[in-house]
DNA sequence: AGCACGCCGACT
DNA sequence: GTCGGCGTGCTC
């Protein structure tokens, strides 16, 4: 005990949750060191700030000196932990994080823990009371209880099922209550005992099913990820919708079980349906745990503890799983990693994609991406070789690739933004009582409200964007800050009621279509049309009732659902993207018509897509339609390795936001002359410019933007960066954001 | 992020 | 006279 207090160092450095860079350092009091041994991952209880404020932290290191004076350091007020609460894997994972995407430590280590163990509360499940059967109330015969209704039944029950005892789930069932349990523990019948809650296997849907037999390209991928099994090691999983990517996930998710491993599937933020999950219920007899933002704190705890106590083996979960604790781990897979919603988009600007990598390489086991559309990152890094590129090119059960159809709209007179031609296809595809899709990722009604006499324009007060018509809603609506008002009639600058919208929306088009098909159901999907929590279901139940339908979309669409009777896509507007100021923006909408166009045709009939454009000859469209999408992803690439840009240049993009318009400007541009003395050969600056959208919620917006063909140095001049930033916004109303590799550089 | 400190307008 | 508005500065 006095080699521990010998050994124990007097400071500690502690993270706490707040956006500032640094760390803080508090004093182990010596009773604590004596009772303790204080070790890194360990949350402490702090004072922090003025007053008797305090704050939960996270000790750093520990450490036998100080920068700071001994007098103002303050010692720590309890300690929370008996073993660190991060095993060192996530430990050390969340320092690179902080380090890669120069945010502050605290954040980082605070986003990887539910918020009730942010809070301070203790890593324990919550309990639940379980009634088991006493020797006497073995020996009573429930007959003796005639007169206590309840008091009989719940003996019964209890008799019944003795050898487990009852739990909660079996009182609700059986409709017993505790009032009567109580009854009987005063009698001596019944004992009540207290249960860690642990996700009831009673509960589990599981069906035994006959797995598929895999196809000859399904089978060849199964075996290279599997021998990967031991190590750290991606896999690029490249299946064309439709062509059994899952199937492969389950396979391995089986072989893996069956070592006793863990697997934490992600998936995207919508993409997490009922019917993937049930499609590995009815697969798997074991406990599968979600992981997704629509858990209270209490379920998330749970979650987290099961998985970390290794009582789940399957995790299926979204961008914030990455940080889940595990017991034995075995693999991680990364369903559509081409998906921008891995990206987290403010605050912590972490990419899970890429911080799984990390993290399977620190543990030393693989990753399996898998896309139908893969990133331009992951396509280059498999030509590099430094991913095993696994292609499936067939679909099940013989299906063929649905064809791609381009509609030339140029002097074409248009009913609401459909071709005669599109409708005459969509009347012979209603007719042999098939499906149709169509797929316009514009919200609302239109996207502009314009008067007629005077040229004005419905804008938002607080962004420089046209506010949005929702006609159903009666509203305005911004799509950027949120804010909505009331849809005008009369133009505010002229007074004239001649106001007319501008453009198609979603809402627009299923209103068009109920008119033009008045005997097919049409049903429109998207975030209006589906927010209340149930609606999704009933419109998918909806589809599948009916022979014809039209489905009317926006991206909501192109993930996960499956629509067996669709066979034709419509694409009211493939030029989105063509002309975009982004650079991904070609990346995007390929990956998105291709994504929409894979929901044709699945079965037994040949899908097809028309493409509605105004450059049917552009190069990119063409390639897409004739070639598809791995060859303009090639030509792609190779433009981005001409031009300098990602994935061959690293971009790091620092932005910031102030009240004041010129602000945030002047604070970029003397950062860039800050930073002109410490740029290194091939390393570029651009800008600052203003963001696209200049003001969004009221807020003027800059950016710069930092690359290199290194990243080594690039982090050393975006540390400076933010050395810089945090010392030049102390006192100004500006706010700055440093985005590491950036999915939008406007 | 919180929170306290501090210096100027309309009110029981 | 004060209550409170949120600009400014600091947290080991």
């Amino acid at each position: 005990m006095v080699d521990a207090l010998l050994t124990q160092d007097p400071y500690v450095k502690v993270a706490l949750n707040v956006p500032l860079r640094a760390t803080f350092d508090y004093k182990v009091p010596k009773a604590l060191a004596y009772r303790h041994h204080i070790r890194p991952g360990m949350r402490v209880k702090v004072p922090f700030g003025k007053g008797d404020r305090h704050s939960v932290g996270l000790v750093i290191e520990t450490s036998s000196n100080s920068d700071y004076d001994d007098a103002q350091i303050k010692p720590i007020t309890a300690l929370l932990d008996e073993s660190p609460i991060l095993s060192k894997e996530l430990f050390d994972l969340c320092a690179w994080a902080a380090r890669y995407y120069h945010h502050p430590v605290g954040e980082v280590f605070f986003h990887a823990l539910p918020t009730s163990l942010r809070k301070g509360e203790r890593p324990e499940f919550r309990t639940e009371t379980w009634w088991f059967l006493t020797p006497e109330g073995k020996a009573t015969t429930a007959e003796s209880l005639k007169n206590a209704k309840q008091q009989k039944a719940f003996l019964e029950a209890a008799q019944q099922h003795e050898e487990h005892g009852l739990s909660p789930h079996l009182l609700t069932v059986l409709e017993l209550t505790t009032a009567a349990a109580k009854g009987l523990e005063k009698k001596g019948l019944v004992r009540s005992e207290q249960r860690n809650f642990i996700k009831s296997v009673e509960t589990h849907a599981h069906q035994k099913q006959v797995p598929p037999t895999l196809n000859l390209e399904q089978a060849a991928a199964t075996k290279t990820i599997l021998a990967m099994r031991n190590e750290f090691g991606v896999a690029l999983l490249d299946g064309i919708t439709g062509s059994g990517k899952t199937e492969v996930f389950l396979r391995v998710i089986d072989a893996l079980l069956k070592e006793d491993k863990q697997v934490l599937v992600m998936v995207p933020e919508i993409g997490l349906t009922p019917q993937t999950l049930r499609r590995f219920e009815n697969r798997f007899n074991t406990d599968i745990v979600l992981m997704h933002s629509n858990m209270t704190d209490r379920e998330r705890l749970d979650a987290w503890l099961m998985i970390e106590q290794g009582e789940a083996k399957i995790i299926i979960g979204t961008r914030s799983s990455v940080f889940i604790p595990t017991a034995n781990l075995g693999l991680i897979i990364i369903d559509e990693e081409h998906d921008a919603s891995y990206k987290q988009h403010e605050g912590f600007r972490y990419h899970a994609r890429d911080l799984a990598i990390k993290r399977a390489q620190g543990q030393n086991i693989p990753v399996l991406l898998a896309s139908a559309t893969p990133s331009y990152e992951s396509l280059a890094n498999a030509l590099q070789k430094r991913y095993s590129w696994l292609k499936l090119r067939q679909r099940a059960g013989d299906a063929e690739l649905p064809q791609m159809e381009r509609v030339d709209l140029r002097g074409q007179s248009l009913k609401q933004g459909f071709s005669e031609y599109t409708l005459e296809r969509m009347r012979q595809t209603l007719e042999r009582k098939e499906q149709v899709l169509v797929f316009l990722n514009r919200r609302g009604y239109a996207p502009t409200l314009m008067c007629h006499q005077c040229g004005w324009i419905a804008a938002c007060d607080h962004c420089d964007v046209n506010l949005t018509v929702h006609k159903r809603a009666n509203k305005l609506h911004c799509h950027h800050c949120d804010s909505h008002k009331a849809l005008l009639h009369t133009c505010p600058e002229c007074h004239s009621n001649e106001l007319f919208t501008v453009g198609e929306g979603t809402e627009q088009v299923e209103g068009v279509l109920n008119q033009i098909f008045q005997h097919t159901p049409v049903l429109r999907i998207d975030r209006d049309s589906t927010q209340r929590k149930s609606a999704l279901t009933q419109i998918t139940q909806k589809i599948h009732e009916h022979d014809q339908a039209i489905l009317v979309g926006t991206q909501m669409l192109a993930k996960g659902h499956h629509f067996p009777n669709v066979t034709l896509v419509v694409i009211m507007d493939a030029d989105v993207g063509l002309f975009s100021s982004d650079f991904r923006g070609m990346e995007r909408t390929a990956q998105l018509i291709t994504q929409v166009a894979g929901r044709a045709g699945r079965s037994s009939k040949r899908g097809h897509v028309l493409l509605q454009t105004y450059h049917p000859d552009h190069i990119a469209i063409q390639c897409l339609c004739e070639q598809g999408y791995e060859a303009l992803a090639m030509d792609g690439l190779r433009e981005r390795q001409q031009l300098s840009l990602p994935p061959f240049y690293h971009q790091v993009i620092i932005r910031a936001e102030s009240q004041q318009e010129a602000h945030a400007m002047e604070l970029l541009m003397a950062l860039r002359q800050a930073l002109s003395v410490h740029l290194s050969e091939g390393m570029q600056v651009v800008g600052p410019y203003a963001a696209i959208i200049v003001r969004k919620a009221g807020q003027h917006r800059a950016l710069l933007n930092v690359k290199s063909p290194q990243r080594g140095n690039l982090h050393a001049v975006i540390a400076q960066a933010s050395q810089w930033l945090e010392q030049h916004t102390r006192n100004q109303r500006i706010r700055f954001a440093i985005d590491v590799d950036p999915l939008e550089t406007f």
